[in-house]
RNA sequence: GGCGCGUUCGUCUAGCGGCCAAGGACACCGCCCUCUCAAGGCGGAGAUCGCGGGUUCGAAUCCCGCACGCGCUACCA
């Protein structure tokens, strides 16, 4: 290759970071590493009225929490700076008037106002709305006149070719043809001084060296235009490959009502950063030549990652495979690193522990969670001691109230004196017990897991047991007797 | 309306003229394992490759129409 890759993102910092954001930057990323060239982050804040407060700063901590980075930009630099567009205005103002002294580009004075009855009157006309170019025919006296009557500053707009087309090569899509007389005079420097999009990233793109510009397909229609600047300039544009959207459920691009979309929304939600990257990196285009193989980590992706096999056509965000994947990438995971990981998610819940306690508890859940945030609710009987259930949840399936105690009375015994209170022993003895008192172990067990959990759905009994230790152990089950007592108590005085 | 892009199981994909009466993954169903729930193992159902024409000995793969979907059509990106 003739000259290195250097690709970027250009997020607007309009909102929160969503995944579909991620995606793109994931192609540009590993694009980037697979080649060995440059991923520069740019930020464009032109849009003043949308600006989000935050936005940047939830932007640079998504990217860091998803283990990912980024060569040039905010915070980090780089010989192209400064990579955020609002520190920038001189520089496009000052292209703006070059084309204008070129004769390629021209003020316009026209009113937001007459804008709007122009295209209220081409939509009744149903011809295609677009800027009817009276600035741009405007006699020097009557552009004094315009200016001086107008009440805003004016834009800039640029000069389309009025006929002729215009042609680009995208990467994925090949040659995409474009008539000029489609395009109307685009604004490139609006009446607040800002430019807009359109001149803004590519005046950086050229400065920075930008060599391949992987977007959204929905720039696709803008791409004739930008060509038309680039032309205009005289500068070589970059190659341009449109990426497809990532899709909601619906089939339309995926956005803040399809619901949770901000990365850090994923990150809140017991997400790891390695299923997300693997996730998001594999919807919308393969790695794999033999097409069976999905679980890549983030070298492997690097190496296996080709514009090639990037699919043409928008991709659903599957939740559920998602999902499966998290679930995947936690069961995989040492056990000292669920526990830190877990750490935090169990705090918030409430759940106060040692991390040398939570590394013990993590052999109960591991294979059991989908996200982390799912850990406090199957591991709440390891912190708590006062369980909320009914008594009657006590009484084993088939079995009577009375024979339900006998086998739980039968079972604190043996708790109590078990010599090694261990996972094995407890069950090879409960079991026997079982026989003995004359139930089946798996009514024996419910019963059990009831009173030492408080609830029918649990990681395994005996381990668990082993936990929480025989001290616990034993005062949940006796505790469970005084309930069961009390219910059959209540029974024999005619209750329900 | 105009213009553009797209179209393989419910979803993500493999496929780039014969190896495809279309393979894998998620989800779903069944069986096994099993102290609940999971995990795991095995198996099943699921796409006449949007439709219609061509080209070819042969098309999911090439060409042309049509339909449908999505996108753009701002002093938003």
């Amino acid at each position: 290759m003739a000259s290195p890759v250097r690709v970027r993102i250009a997020p607007s910092p309009t909102g929160m970071p969503h995944v579909g954001l991620f995606h793109t930057f994931l192609y540009n990323w590993l694009y980037a590493r697979h080649t060995g060239g440059q991923f520069i982050v740019r930020i464009e804040d032109t849009d003043r009225a949308r600006a989000v407060e935050g936005a940047v700063e939830a932007l640079l901590e998504a990217i860091r929490w998803l283990g990912l980075d980024w060569d040039e930009g905010p915070e980090v630099g780089g010989p192209y700076g400064p990579y955020v567009q609002s520190q920038r205005l001189p520089l496009y103002r000052e292209h703006a008037e070059q084309l204008v002294a070129a004769g390629k580009a021209y003020y316009c004075y026209c009113s937001p106002e007459r804008l709007a009855v122009l295209r209220e009157q081409q939509e009744r006309a149903k011809v295609p709305p677009g800027y009817d170019r009276r600035c741009r025919y405007l006699a020097p006296a009557e552009r004094e006149a315009a200016a001086a009557a107008a009440s805003t500053p004016p834009v800039i707009r640029f000069a389309v070719p009025l006929e002729g087309e215009t042609t680009f090569h995208d990467l994925l899509r090949g040659p995409i043809t474009w008539e000029n007389r489609l395009l109307d005079d685009f604004v490139i420097l609006k009446s607040d001084g800002y430019p807009t999009y359109h001149l803004a990233h590519l005046v950086d793109d050229h400065y920075m060296r930008i060599t391949d510009v992987l977007r959204g397909d929905e720039w696709i229609s803008s791409t004739p235009r930008h060509i038309l600047l680039y032309r205009a300039f005289g500068w070589e544009p970059p190659r341009f490959c449109h990426l497809a959207p990532l899709l909601g459920p619906d089939g339309k691009k995926l956005s803040k009502r399809h619901g949770a979309t901000a990365i850090l929304d994923y990150r809140d939600a017991g997400y790891l950063p390695e299923a997300l990257v693997n996730y998001l990196a594999i919807i919308g285009t393969s790695y794999d030549p033999e097409g069976k193989r999905e679980i890549y980590s983030l070298p492997e992706l690097i190496a296996a990652f080709d514009l090639q096999h990037i699919n043409k056509s928008g991709a659903v965000f599957d939740l559920r495979k998602l999902d499966w994947m998290n679930g995947y990438y936690i069961r995989q995971l040492r056990q000292d690193d669920l526990a830190r990981r877990l750490l935090p998610f169990l705090e918030r819940a409430g759940l106060q522990a040692e991390l040398a306690y939570v590394e013990r508890l993590v052999p109960l859940v591991q294979e059991r969670l989908t996200k982390l945030a799912d850990a406090p609710a199957l591991l709440r009987f390891a912190f708590v001691d006062e369980l909320d259930y009914e008594a009657k949840n006590l009484i084993g399936k088939g079995l009577t109230a009375e024979a339900s105690r006998e086998a739980l009375a039968a079972a604190l015994e043996l708790l109590r004196d078990i010599p090694e209170f261990a996972d094995a022993p407890l069950e090879a003895a409960m079991r026997q017990l079982a026989d003995t008192v004359g139930v089946k172990s798996g009514q024996l067990f419910m019963i059990l897991r009831w009173a030492v959990t408080g609830t029918n759905v649990s990681p395994p009994l005996f381990a668990s047991m082993e936990v929480i230790g025989r001290e616990r152990t034993v005062a949940r089950v006796a505790e469970a007797l005084r309930r069961l007592d009390a219910l059959i108590a209540e029974r024999g005085r005619g209750g329900s």
